[in-house]
RNA sequence: GCCGGGGUGGUGGAAUAGGUAGACACGCAGGACUUAAAAUCCUGUGAGCCGCAACGCUCGUACGGGUUCGAUUCCCGUCCCCGGUACCA
């Protein structure tokens, strides 16, 4: 690889790159505006956090790909939106401000001009003049505003959406709260209308945040000491955090909360109307965690007034419970332990405390518990079954209690055996049950009661009813999902726009500050950390308004609230009245093609479909989702070179030897920056440059075939593995095209996949023989007049059907290949004709829009861009010019062809009586035993 | 464990309503050009066999079976890899 590619006469990417980017910025020429007449077609990327490290190689596959599919689109006759903007606010810029005391609006901004440079020198066709970002005070306003409607909302079952608050206090009115079918706290009491008119004013309003859909409320959160702040459960991996790696606890805490999980049933049957993998959608499927069971009160003997209520998937096991667990953490355990008990219970609590979370999932063999000393009664045949505390029973799902039924829970089972507890088979179908438990629903009941000699199907609604009946039980629908934490510790985020009064009680009461004084902007801090009283940086907030009147929350909203709504943004970032105008949002509506990483799943994703859910139910938005279809770029991995250092004592210097010899050696493999290897080949030379502490000037190297061979591993792209790759390096040295194409042509969008530049070299010189076809040795424009003939057009033909299914399929790495071989054949024919190049433009301006320049003046084209629909002409010339051929097979060899025009779809009879005389005719008279006809392309005959 | 996706040359990967496996590219080898190198172009390149050559033959898509005229593709079983999730009652 010659390492300045481009000579005047040559394909020079840097100075063509160059022109057309600042072409593009003077004349405007991706700027694009509401225009009715056309259909709408909104292509999304999934904005980055900007970074100080600047674009990540990663990011360009996504980017790539959405601006290939815009600029397709827009070939079709479709008015494209395709924006790009920053998600802003973030950890790492206010861990930046606190080593540095700089201000993370100053180097967020700084990131972002870095990345918009980069962005601009790949030449994304994003209408820079949509871009948004979620740390600015325009944007973040309306991030607010959706705080405070969803403040002002409640969910309303009976509807099935949200409403405003308003209709809740009129049926308060009327009815007062018995007949209300809402999402609201556990603990709201039944009241009358009468005795709601005669609350204050005070306490009505206290009421109603018991149902609103951002709410403050005592939760369970994790708390990390490190960073100063709660986290979400999709932000701790493994016991620590994602960020930084501090250990994080559970905490219990005042904090703001989304009422996401009134839209639980609602967020799992749109999937079935999106188009996103099986797999996206079995994720948020399993996230939400939707199980059918039912809820069933079991009393405590001894202890009348007090029962414990569980929820099970299997009410038709309820004959089979032989004990019954609770969570080491549930309310009752401290009251109805006997005095016997007392002590291996508090033992058994503390030694659960003990064990971190990480312990507890890792270790999931051990079986542990501890005997309460009380019974409860099975509500069915008024039987006693010892109660247990057991880890294995979260205190976070369902009732933090289970029946326990040992011969159909293998969980169950365990428990009994372990502690000696009897084992009652229910189901006659049940089998081996000595030594496992047998969770089939096959056969008929035994011991069991009312249901005695049933099936499975007959015999739960049976139970249901004899429950409802006496009140002790009901059918209910449980989810795993958790209402979403909304408050973060922090400083560099939006403001949670929310005051405190103190009422009647002493409690302070929060209210919202008024719409039209929003944003509620960042104020100044003094120092980013946390103040000496434990408080939020924030309360160190110099400079606002009614600081001397009220406390504000000094809080801040968590990552997920700016990019939760920010696709609205888009369609109308200027707009200082609402979030996006009403025609603006009715034209584009939503995303139709949303490209980014499966990251996101249970994040992200879900967040924004959520709030879209609520902006659609409120009327502001037309869609009930905002994703109609989603693709998922497959994760870049490093791809880390080694060299292997010889271990032995006979060296006085350092040796290494070649990858394909360290057999031989004792060897210590070690990094090796991979810039400084080309196709695994180690530059010996640069490496000493580069390591004069062990590869200075004395040190050898055993080579294979004259070369030193470097190890590869693939592993996470990062600086101490020395596998980082700058796309800049790579723009700079092949240009943005050669990178461009490079992606596309490396596998299967989806797929992950390590980054190497092993194959760089051959889309380079794709991309100059395509240059070639337009000019002659001297660099002079070739393009003329002639009419292409026959065989230039099927070549044409042929890739532009190819390359268009692939396009429509996301299959870039095929596409990619088609325009390979029609460069390579075009080349051949000595193709250089106006009306062929017409249509290789129009395929090939996706992958490389700056290389035909030229042809924007010769073909009269606006400069810069394509415009022209020719697409649906070319399929009918392409009927007229070829032909089914179908090879005949005599004995599996290929002895004739019989053919059928392309405008005549011949149907198998057809063809096989055809092939039948063909085969005689070819076999002078005599008659084939079979034939066989194909549909694809192949006759078969067996004589 | 469960759920989802995979296993094809030296490498990245093509091809699945069943129909010439290995497109395209990298790498490698040989050749042309060159004082030389780089760049460029041409030829060859799954493994093996036969032969002077042409033609041709056998085996090959993780492994073992099955369906079929025909299986990388469909079915059953096994092994391995990647991603997600995790005591969810």
């Amino acid at each position: 690889m010659n390492d300045q590619p481009g000579t005047l006469n040559e394909y020079n990417p840097q100075a063509i790159e160059k022109k057309w980017q600042q072409f593009w910025e003077q004349h405007q020429t991706y700027r694009i505006h509401i225009d009715p007449t056309r259909p709408k077609y909104y292509v999304l990327d999934m904005f980055p956090y900007p970074s100080g490290a600047g674009l990540h190689v990663g990011h360009p596959l996504g980017y790539v790909a959405s601006d290939i599919f815009s600029r397709y689109k827009r070939v079709l006759g479709f008015n494209v939106l395709h924006p790009m903007g920053f998600d802003s606010f973030g950890l790492p810029a206010e861990q930046y401000a606190i080593q540095t005391g700089q201000h993370p609006a100053l180097t967020t901004g700084q990131n972002i001009t870095r990345y918009i440079e980069q962005l601009k020198n790949l030449g994304f066709s994003y209408d820079w003049n949509r871009e948004v970002r979620t740390s600015d005070p325009g944007y973040y306003k309306w991030t607010q505003w959706i705080f405070e409607e969803l403040f002002k909302s409640w969910y309303n079952y009976k509807t099935d959406r949200a409403e405003p608050i308003e209709t809740l206090i009129q049926e308060f009115g009327h009815r007062g709260n018995s007949r209300v079918q809402a999402a609201c706290d556990e603990d709201v009491p039944t009241f009358s209308a009468a005795e709601w008119k005669a609350m204050s004013a005070e306490a009505k309003y206290a009421f109603t945040l018991k149902y609103r859909l951002t709410y403050v409320a005592e939760a369970t959160v994790n708390w990390c000491a490190g960073l100063g702040s709660v986290l979400s459960n999709d932000e701790v991996k493994d016991g620590v955090s994602e960020r930084g790696g501090f250990p994080v606890e559970q905490k219990l805490m005042r904090q703001w909360m989304m009422r996401i999980t009134a839209y639980a049933q609602r967020l799992l049957d749109g999937l079935n109307t999106i188009d996103w993998t099986e797999s996206l959608k079995e994720q948020q499927r399993n996230w939400i965690g939707r199980s059918v069971g039912a809820m069933v009160k079991f009393g405590v003997d001894q202890h009348a007034d007090k029962s414990i209520e569980v929820f099970t998937t299997r009410v038709d096991t309820i004959y089979g419970v032989t004990f019954m667990v609770l969570a080491p953490e549930h309310e009752l355990v401290s009251k109805i332990t006997t005095n016997a008990q007392k002590q291996e219970v508090a033992e058994y609590i503390e030694s659960t405390k003990k064990r971190s979370e990480r312990d507890r999932m890792a270790d999931v063999k051990t079986i542990s518990g501890a005997f309460t000393g009380a019974y409860a009664i099975n509500p069915f045949n008024e039987q006693p079954v010892p109660i247990y505390i057991a880890d294995y029973v979260l205190a976070g799902y369902g009732t933090g209690a289970v029946m326990a039924v040992p011969s159909g829970d293998q969980r169950d089972w365990n428990f009994a055996k372990h502690f000696d507890l009897p084992i009652v088979p229910i189901l006659d179908g049940q089998q081996n049950l000595e030594k496992e438990a047998d969770a089939t629903k096959e056969g008929k009941y035994i011991n069991s009661g009312i249901i005695d000699g049933l099936t499975y199907a007959e015999a739960t609604p049976v139970l249901v009813a004899w429950m409802e009946e006496r009140g002790i039980g009901k059918a209910k629908i449980n989810y795993r999902l958790r209402d979403a934490v909304f408050g973060r510790q922090r400083y560099w985020g939006e403001p949670v726009p929310v005051y405190y009064k103190e009422g009647e009680n002493g409690q302070p009461l929060p209210y919202l500050i008024p719409a039209d004084e929003l944003p509620l902007e960042l104020p100044s801090v003094n120092k980013y950390l946390p103040t000496e009283t434990g408080e939020p940086p924030l309360g160190r907030a110099e400079g606002w308004k009614y600081k001397s009147e009220y406390a504000y929350e000094l809080s801040t909203m968590p990552g997920w609230a700016g990019s939760s709504w920010y696709w609205y943004r888009y369609m109308d970032p200027e707009n200082n009245q609402e979030f996006a105008s009403p025609e603006a949002i009715d034209y584009w509506r939503d995303v139709d093609l949303y490209l980014g990483g499966t990251e996101h799943a249970t994040g992200h994703l879900l967040y924004s479909r959520f709030w879209n859910k609520f902006l659609k139910d409120r009327g502001f938005v037309p869609e009930d989702e905002p994703f109609k279809k989603l693709i998922n770029q497959g994760m870049i991995q490093g791809r880390s070179n080694f060299v292997y250092r010889v271990v032995s004592e006979e060296y006085s210097k350092p040796v290494f030897v070649s990858a394909g010899l360290r057999d031989q050696y004792g060897t210590t493999p070690l990094h090796v920056d991979v810039n400084i290897v080309e196709n695994d080949v180690l530059d010996v030379a640069k490496f000493k440059a580069s390591r004069p502490d062990i590869a200075g000037e004395n040190a050898e190297f055993i080579l294979e075939a004259g070369k030193y061979l470097c190890g590869v591993e693939v592993e996470k792209m990062s600086k101490s593995k020395l596998n980082v790759v700058n796309p800049d390096d790579i723009v700079a040295r092949y240009g943005a095209d050669t990178l461009r194409l490079y992606e596309m042509f490396l596998g299967p969008l989806e797929q992950a996949k390590p980054w190497n530049t092993n194959g760089i070299d051959g889309t380079f010189r794709f991309i100059r023989k395509f240059w070639r076809l337009f000019y002659n040795e001297n660099g002079q424009w070739l393009v003329t007049d002639y009419a292409p003939n026959k065989d230039e057009l099927r070549v044409l033909h042929k890739t532009i059907k190819k390359v268009q299914e692939d396009t429509e399929n996301f299959s870039f790495n095929t596409a990619v290949s088609a325009f390979m071989v029609c460069v390579n054949e075009l080349g051949s024919l000595k193709c250089a004709k106006k009306s062929i190049l017409t249509e290789l433009v129009i395929l090939l301006s996706p992958y490389a829009p700056h290389v035909t320049e030229e042809l924007y003046a010769a073909l009269g084209h606006e400069a810069g861009t394509l415009s022209s629909a020719t697409f649906p002409t070319w399929q009918a010339e392409l009927m007229l010019e070829d032909a089914f051929e179908y090879p005949i097979q005599i004995n599996g060899k290929v002895r004739a062809t019989i053919s059928f025009p392309l405008d005549t779809m011949p149907s198998d009879i057809e063809k096989e009586v055809l092939a039948n005389e063909t085969v005689q005719k070819w076999m002078e008279g005599k008659s084939p035993k079979k034939v066989i006809v194909v549909p694809k392309r192949i006759v078969n005959v067996v004589i």
